[in-house]
DNA sequence: ATTGGTTTGACAATGCGTTGTCAAAGTCGT
DNA sequence: ACGACTTTGACAACGCATTGTCAAACCAAT
């Protein structure tokens, strides 16, 4: 592969890459005011959908690590969230130190109002787009996050 | 449209923005590590792109509208790079406070040399993937973006 | 049981983006 | 001209993610 000029495919990733960068930013800005209304963010939203569907409680480390980020991120929203009364920290028998996180009523209630703000949004966001298009570019880009994933893990 | 259920086209998109955010991620990080060396990050790189493409210099708060940024933002790093001596600040003939950001020469060339580490990069991790599979995903991508845009201007 | 490595949470520093405020500079309507 | 509005940069505060360090807790090998 010749170093100086890119592929088909490489120019094509390449302006794929700048519109999830641009994507991402407006879906970042758009959650959050999305959920605004009831003290959530982005990020406190992607830690409840976390907790939601673990299938038991599990330590802030258990959690970053299934989803890919660092535990401090997760531990200081984690903190917050817990002294807001919508998670619990439960001892765990195993570790000492590790609490087991979990939602509270009050968490799940929270959860669930952010579902339902969400469904009507993305149905409107996504009205008329073919499914198959969709797919076809979750697959690439769920793709793509795999081999960066494995790469930088070398 | 129902409120409470997601329509097929809506699932097909949540999953898409949740593999979004996760690539945005990955993506951020592969850049920072690719133009470390350089002393560039994923922001400051993007800055010098938006510089090297504009056909003449223009203000920070032109260049932050053009990228769909906030202007302090970008002014923040410009003032870093300037200090850097990787771009400069040209007087304005039309307005005394808003400087005309340039790329030094010395930018020029670190930014040439982050194309040439970036089209091999690219180059390996889009091979094998389908041309059409990409455009179709760009395009998905690229429309979810516009659709945010007129919502949130709204 | 002691040692050494791993996991975990606490804490701090930095980079980046957003939001808000302020004053200087420019623009437009009258 | 004059005043109202807009644009722009400076400054500050906050939310988020990454990186690094530290000590407590756990775990495995001997």
């Amino acid at each position: 592969m010749a170093d100086e000029k890119w592929s088909e495919a490489g120019e094509a990733v390449t302006a794929l890459i700048l519109d999830v960068f641009r994507l991402n930013g407006r879906l970042q800005l758009a959650g959050d005011r999305l959920v605004a209304e009831l003290g959530l963010t982005s990020a406190r939203w992607q830690i409840l959908g976390a907790l939601a569907q673990a299938d038991k409680p599990e330590s802030v480390a258990w959690h970053a690590r299934n989803m890919g980020v660092h535990r401090q991120g997760v531990q200081r929203i984690v903190n917050e969230l817990a002294n807001e009364g919508i998670i619990e920290l439960l001892p765990n028998p195993q570790h000492k130190r590790a609490h087991l996180v979990v939602l509270t009523s009050k968490g799940q209630k929270v959860y669930e109002e952010a579902i339902a703000l969400q469904v009507p949004w993305v149905n409107d966001l996504s009205e008329g787009l073919a499914v198959d298009d969709i797919t076809t570019a979750q697959e690439v880009i769920s793709l793509l996050r795999e081999r960066l994933l494995t790469a930088s893990n070398s």
